[in-house]
DNA sequence: CAAAGGATGACATCAGTA
DNA sequence: TACTGATGTCATCCTTTG
């Protein structure tokens, strides 16, 4: 084997880890203000995309039977263009209220009956009320839904909407300390059902239908759950679908996030595209850095709501195809600096051949792969290589098109690779090592099983360390980590490779597996702190602000949260952002923000 | 009991076509 | 514009094996 394995391995010597001088991050530092605007769609004015409707708008629907704030309410949720999607709105919380009245009363569910005030504009019991004329709501009255507008603030609205929801007050006002006043009313239901969901989940170990039902208990029991739960499902239909696809007024797509082509992020070494400048909100600014990763194809909206959570930052899509031999579709939020970026060296072999030149002996003309797609968490068992052969072994050379179109297929799905006759077979742990950059033997110890699930879930180091390699000149004496969801390492890794020392890595991991292959590389290869954490939920304010006093704060915060829920390749529970494993997302923010928080504070 | 093997679609995107 | 087929996806669940 011709291949370099080991390199990058070998050479901290190099670098001069004690030289004086503490390197300091060219942004200001950011104060971390909870009462500024956050990341929203919603204008001052209450209304998405500050686009008022039109009055006759709100009176057809009043026409139509429904009740003038039920109107306004649906249109400030998911706005007036879509009325397809506003008419399913309204007929859900028409069914609510009407499933409400067959159920009788909330008690029945043995939770808190929720709370219903004089001003409640959210009034289930009442809305259905089409033939009570004398109710609250005047349908003469134009001006009606603009006082009611004026009468409350912003917060106060959201709070007491969060509250007519079914969630308690404080649980509103910590979403709406945490999304921000200006937040979407989406999004600050998405932030309360996210830690309510990881909550519930890790304590009481219940499913995700549990979970869900459990959080809508308290305003009506399971049907009205699945009623709120279609209703979203069809927002998200409607409103970021086929017939959402227009953009919203200010030009932006609330939804959709149309990934590059090529997807090269920002830059790439080789790729000479336009010389890209980014200006970075104050907010989103550092210290620390910070570097998020998550699969590209995620389901429609995730990354447009993690893009709002992280800051409005844009993601950085690449496909690490165009850096080494496999493909690796993924998105990156960061606050790096995208200038002045250097690879590593040596590059990695580019394509299946120059990664693996002996398996050309055995390739079939016919198979025209040039790249490997995406190593995945699991390996094609033995009865896809055993069909493969089989059909190969009694076909001529070459095979009639109908094989070889489902040998290709078959080829492309498990990433197989030829390694004789008429014989495909799947990657092997330490080649897919070689493939992500990682040193040969860096998952060695444990079963191989548990190898390729850790693998599948790494980061390519090449791309990862392309993006961080702008630290290199920013900290000559080392850097400080937070390195949140660490798997087996590919940031630090990465930072290794690049030649920055990590003077201290305060690593959070659940896998024991990996753990103790990080642990293993660390004690082979580094000279600084290593801490380990198994569980990101056990990390709390006061502990992170424990170690920014103890360290004297971080310079980088890493991790790729959880995909299980995102992947097209799961089968079962594809669930989005809200997912039992995808949804500790909000403990990458949560902990993100105390970190920035404390640093502000020292 | 732990580890490994094998079967199990859904969904978004895109290119081609009518 | 709408439809169709092809492509590809950091996986989970149940059974079998050791």
């Amino acid at each position: 084997m011709s291949q370099d394995w080991t390199s990058g391995s070998d050479d901290s010597d190099k670098f001069d880890w004690d030289s004086d001088g503490e390197a300091e991050p060219s942004s200001a530092p950011a104060t971390r203000n909870f009462d500024a605007p956050g990341p929203s769609t919603l204008s001052s004015n209450g209304w998405i995309n500050g686009e008022a409707p039109p009055t006759s708008l709100i009176e057809g629907y009043v026409a139509m039977g429904f009740p003038k704030e039920m109107v306004v309410r649906s249109i400030k949720e998911i706005g007036h263009s879509d009325a397809e999607a506003l008419l399913e709105l309204l007929l859900t919380y028409k069914a609510l209220g009407d499933d409400d009245d067959a159920v009788g009363n909330h008690s029945t569910s043995g939770c808190n009956p929720p709370i219903v005030e004089g001003n409640d504009d959210l009034d289930f019991e009442n809305w259905n009320d089409d033939d009570d004329t004398g109710g609250r709501v005047s349908s003469s009255d134009d001006s009606g839904y603009e006082e009611f507008l004026r009468e409350m603030s912003d917060k106060d609205e959201k709070i007491n909407s969060l509250r007519d929801m079914g969630f308690s007050e404080d649980e509103a006002n910590m979403a709406i300390t945490i999304c921000g006043v200006d937040a979407d009313l989406s999004v600050l239901v998405d932030s309360i059902s996210a830690s309510q969901v990881t909550e519930v989940c890790h304590s009481r170990n219940l499913s995700d239908h549990q979970v869900t039902a459990r959080c809508f208990d308290s305003f009506g029991g399971r049907k009205r759950a699945r009623l709120i739960e279609e209703s979203k499902k069809k927002r998200k239909r409607y409103g970021g679908g086929a017939q959402g696809k227009r953009p919203s007024s200010d030009g932006s797509d609330e939804e959709s996030m149309p990934l590059p082509k090529p997807m090269v992020g920002f830059n790439l070494p080789g790729y000479r595209g336009p010389s890209m400048t980014r200006v970075l909100p104050e907010l989103a600014t550092g210290p620390p850095y910070f570097y998020y990763e998550n699969v590209a194809r995620a389901p429609k909206g995730v990354w447009a709501k993690i893009t709002r959570f992280l800051f409005d930052i844009q993601p950085e899509f690449v496909d690490s195809l165009h850096l080494c031999a496999a493909a690796r579709k993924r998105g990156y939020i960061h606050n790096l600096p995208t200038e002045n970026r250097s690879p590593l060296l040596p590059l990695p072999p580019k394509t299946i051949f120059e990664a693996f030149p002996h398996y050309k002996k055995w390739w079939p003309s016919w198979d025209q792969r040039t790249h490997l797609n995406c190593l995945q968490t699991c390996m094609a068992p033995a009865t896809v290589t055993e069909r493969i052969q089989q059909k190969l072994s009694s076909s001529g050379n070459p095979p009639p098109q109908s094989v070889q179109k489902y040998v290709r297929h078959e080829c492309s799905k498990w990433n197989l690779v030829w390694v004789g006759k008429d014989k495909a077979a799947p990657l092997e742990p330490h080649e897919m090592e070689y493939l992500l950059g990682f040193p040969k033997d860096h998952t060695r110890g444990v079963g191989k099983t548990q190898r390729y699930k850790s693998l599948g879930n790494s980061f390519q180091v090449d791309t990862v360390a392309y993006h961080l390699s702008v630290l290199r000149g920013m900290f000559p004496n080392g850097v400080r980590v937070l390195s949140l969801f660490t798997g087996i390492g590919g940031g630090e890794v990465a930072l290794h490779k690049l030649g920055i020392h990590m003077r201290v890595v305060v690593s959070v991991e659940i896998g024991e597996a990996n753990r103790q292959i990080l642990r293993s590389w660390w004690d082979q290869t580094q000279t600084g702190t290593l801490i380990e954490i198994a569980d990101v939920k056990s990390l709390k304010d006061d502990e992170i602000a424990t170690y920014v006093r103890r360290f004297g704060g971080f310079d980088l915060v890493i991790g790729g949260s959880p995909c299980n829920n995102l992947a097209g390749s799961n089968r079962h529970h594809r669930d989005g952002l809200e997912g039992e494993h995808s949804s500790l997302f909000y403990d990458y923010f949560r902990i993100l923000n105390s970190v920035k928080s404390a640093m502000a504070n020292m």
